[in-house]
RNA sequence: GGGCGUGUAGCUCAGCGGGAGAGCGCCCGCUUCACACGCGGGAGGUCCCUGGUUCGAUCCCAGGCACGCCCACCA
């Protein structure tokens, strides 16, 4: 064993092994309790990025713990065909190629995305495998897999026939490039600069006066049905009730009042245009005015658009302007900037048109997740991501499901040339209705969420009744970002509600969001990304994972590398640590023979460590967990434990030996779960090896008495380490004393002990006043009286402890 | 505009009602037979500001200021 701990190499080789032995492998119907984590699908396309290497990190230090505690693990995953994403990603090598979807058509487009993942997808499964996630790889799933696709198909059909899903024609995003509807969850917004501009809309009957609206659009313009003023707006009272004509076309169009227009903004006055704005469309629905479309799928003036028609808005705009100007209607016009909504793939300027699209209705289907929630059968960590889960429930709004795409699931919906529809999970040969045979296929995809959302039971079989959805599911949790709670887990909860009745899993860790160093998030696009792989090549899986969960304590962290150098160090005194050990252990056998102080003392460390550790990863708490198991290394177990052994080890004492052997297993089962690599290195050069540290069981705690050992001495020791003093010692004493308190923080002369006795009288009286007030000791919660007791009796022990 | 979060040592962050802490960095001293990715010692802080509650506040409350993330239909 070299001084120098050197992970790579040694990494590869456990991940191998470890996935070879089947170490990994989970097995339904084993009867033991089971611990179940459907990992995110990452995108079938996708990298590595920070976000996928903390999530692993977190799930993989709780599934190695539990399958170390003895549970049936299955840490699942597999890819997503990520829609949009993936077609984004082809289209653009088309491009380089000199070709395009629309050139090579449907089908072959369909082909190439095949050929092209068979080429480059995939390789993050390497990636998680390098990270040291303990996952079963043998049954990653697909979301286009044939089976998964069944499953897709069943959930469609189950809620049109609920009668949830519809189809409607309404104001959708639309994306210009992609051709194609989204959800408001897959925009972007982007602040830009432009003009508000102001335009008199001559009144009809006295075309010298009119209304003055503000837009940041005059390229809709023509689209115009409408000017609506708020409701008892004293300026505009005029002007309710007659007709305005809106330049350009010149239509004369109603003014209105409608209490959506905000009468501070601009001149209170606001153009309605239905097909173009979100807004303006619901106001229009309101007042059943035209919904008239002057830019068409393409971004482009459309034929309504009259000699406008083919013209690019920006030109469009021009034209309009220049009309408006010549008839002296520009009121003025000044610069604006305001937030403009972008596809988050293209980065194209989203277009709100009127388009016929499927929708799932969510009032009663998010019902029964709404009440897993509330009633906490689902809890999200930490508690206030709970709050916005449950809020973001509630607010959700009817789901608009297909898109445009050429990649995804078709919808299972058939039209026949009366236009009826059909709707079946597989083909069927007549039209319902009418017994037509002619019948086409839906072209929409459904939007990738869609099939997301069955992500924890579909990849366990259903619809079929199988083993494994039998015996996992629900699973035990899901950790993911933020920003996919309204995405992703929410509909996760939904859907296993509705087509299981049960919740999929019990709780959602939404972890940390690494920023970039410098404080921004972390964005290809804005080059602050951070390749893991690349840290993972200079310090080791064990020092990444470690690092990312020290960094993983608050919403969102910036990332620090000396957090991953820190692991690399803990790393790297372990080993050394255990080249001490194991160098004179001699043909010693582990074995816990506690006699000695120093035995007693580490014993009741790595217990005492053990608690901390379990305690905060019960809870969640990851970057504590850290802390926890590089102080009981470096402090306890190196600094005090190591160093007062050594004599007896180098002199061959067998109890020193054998106890030295026996503590080192169960530091190594501490830190395994963290540091899975490492450890097990280690773990393989102690004698007698029977397991795998993968699966070595998780150490049991010691009994009531032997915990109870130190504590009162940590106590008293900690009171005059405060105080500054020293307190006269025998040898047994001053050893304890040097264990639990560092020597050197404790100066042999000065300190304060009369500040200090001081404080413990002041101490004392509080307590003892509040223990004497019969309104605190009658109303407090019965733990709260408890804990004053407790620290009553302890302020005066230590003020026994110090006046001596 | 709304929600959530953060402001503590030069940096990254713990602590959250009675001691101001860790790791890195910095200074000084050590090739001590596990480890120089080490060991020993040291410097360094109005715990963002202002009020309030309390015997006592970095920690609780109110109001500011600054920053971050997420969300949002101000034309």
């Amino acid at each position: 064993m070299e001084p120098l701990y050197k992970p790579g190499g040694v990494e590869e080789r456990w991940q191998r092994t470890w996935e070879e032995e089947g170490l990994y492998n989970a097995e339904p119907g084993t009867g033991r309790d089971t611990f179940v984590v459907a990992h995110p699908p990452p995108n079938v396309t996708g990298a590595l990025h920070t976000g996928h290497a903390l999530q692993i990190s977190l799930a993989d230090l709780l599934v190695r713990w539990y399958r170390m505690r003895g549970f049936e693990t299955a840490f699942l995953t597999g890819y997503d065909h990520a829609g949009i994403s993936t077609q984004n990603a082809v289209e653009k090598h088309l491009l380089e190629q000199g070709t395009s979807r629309e050139e090579i058509g449907r089908e072959r487009f369909v082909e190439i995305v095949w050929d092209w993942l068979r080429r480059y997808g995939g390789t993050i499964m390497g990636q998680f495998r390098r990270l040291g996630a303990s996952m079963d790889y043998r049954r990653e799933r697909f979301t286009m897999d044939d089976a998964y696709v069944r499953a897709v198909m069943r959930f469609f059909v189950h809620l049109h026939r609920k009668g949830w899903i519809y189809r409607a024609n309404r104001i959708i995003n639309w994306c210009p490039y992609h051709e194609t509807s989204l959800s408001d969850l897959e925009l972007v917004h982007e602040e830009k600069d432009g003009a508000l501009t102001h335009v008199r809309y001559p009144f009809a009957d006295d075309p010298e006066d009119g209304v003055t609206i503000a837009t940041a659009r005059p390229a809709t313009i023509p689209a115009d049905v409408a000017v609506a003023v708020a409701p008892g707006d004293e300026r505009w009272r005029h002007a309710v009730g007659r007709k305005v004509i809106v330049p350009f076309l010149e239509r004369a169009v109603p003014v209105i009042e409608d209490d959506r227009v905000d009468p501070e903004f601009g001149t209170g006055a606001l153009k309605v245009t239905p097909g173009h704005d979100p807004l303006d469309f619901e106001i229009g629905r309101a007042h059943e005015l035209p919904e008239l479309r002057v830019i068409g799928p393409d971004g482009r003036m459309n034929e309504h658009a009259g000699e406008l028609a083919g013209l690019t808005q920006e030109e469009a705009e021009e034209r309009i302007l220049a009309w408006i100007r010549e008839r002296g209607l520009l009121v003025k016009r000044e610069a604006y900037r305001h937030s403009v909504a972008l596809c988050e793939r293209c980065k194209s300027r989203i277009e709100p048109l009127i388009s016929l699209q499927w929708w799932c209705r969510m009032d009663e289907l998010k019902q029964p997740a709404l009440a897993a929630l509330r009633e906490g059968r689902v809890r999200y960590h930490p508690p206030s991501q709970h709050r916005y889960a449950i809020e973001s429930l509630e607010t959700a709004p009817d789901w608009n499901i297909s898109r445009q795409l050429w990649w995804g699931h078709q919808l299972p919906v058939w039209e026949c040339p009366d236009g009826h529809l059909t709707v079946e999970e597989t083909e069927p040969e007549a039209c319902a209705e009418c017994g037509s045979t002619e019948l086409t296929r839906s072209e929409d995809v459904l939007d990738t969420w869609f099939s997301s959302a069955l992500w924890p039971f579909a990849i366990l079989g259903w619809p079929d009744e199988t083993a494994e959805l039998e015996a996992w599911y629900p699973g035990a949790l899901n950790t993911t970002a933020r920003e996919i709670i309204r995405l992703w887990e929410n509909r996760m909860i939904f859907s296993g509600l509705e087509l299981l009745g049960e919740i999929p899993f019990q709780h959602v860790i939404i972890h940390t969001t690494v920023l970039a160093a410098d404080g921004r998030r972390m964005s290809k696009s804005l080059g602050t990304g951070l390749d893991p792989l690349e840290l993972i090549d200079r310090h080791g899986a064990d020092s990444t994972r470690y690092g990312l969960l020290k960094l993983s304590s608050s919403q969102d962290v910036r990332f620090s590398e000396g957090a991953i150098e820190e692991g690399r160090r803990l790393a790297n005194k372990l080993w050394n640590v255990s080249r001490l050990i194991l160098a004179n252990v001699g043909d010693a056998r582990a074995e816990q023979r506690p006699r000695s102080l120093e035995e007693r003392w580490i014993a009741w460390r790595l217990d005492r460590a053990q608690r901390e550790l379990e305690h905060h990863l019960e809870a969640f708490d990851f970057s504590p967990a850290t802390s926890v198991l590089y102080h009981v290394t470096f402090d306890d177990f190196c600094d005090w434990y190591a160093e007062a052994i050594k004599p007896r080890l180098y002199d061959g004492d067998e109890d020193a030996r054998a106890t030295a052997l026996a503590n080192l297993e169960r530091l190594l089962k501490l830190l395994h779960p963290a540091i899975p690599h490492v450890t097990e290195e280690i773990w393989s050069n102690l004698p007698d090896r029977e397991t795998r540290l993968i699966l070595a069981p998780w150490p049991e705690p010691l009994g009531t008495e032997e915990q109870h050992e130190f504590e009162p001495i940590r106590t008293g020791a900690e009171v005059f380490r405060r105080a500054g003093v020293r307190p006269t010692l025998n040898e047994e004493q001053e050893r304890i004393f040097r264990a639990v308190v560092k020597p050197d923080r404790v100066k042999a002369d000065g300190g304060n002990v009369d500040a200090e006795l001081e404080r413990l009288r002041g101490e004392i009286a509080r307590a003892e006043g509040m223990l004497a007030n019969e309104r605190f000791v009658g109303n407090a919660p019965e733990e709260v009286v408890a804990a004053e007791r407790e620290k009553l009796d302890r302020y005066r022990r230590e003020l026994d402890a110090l006046s001596n």
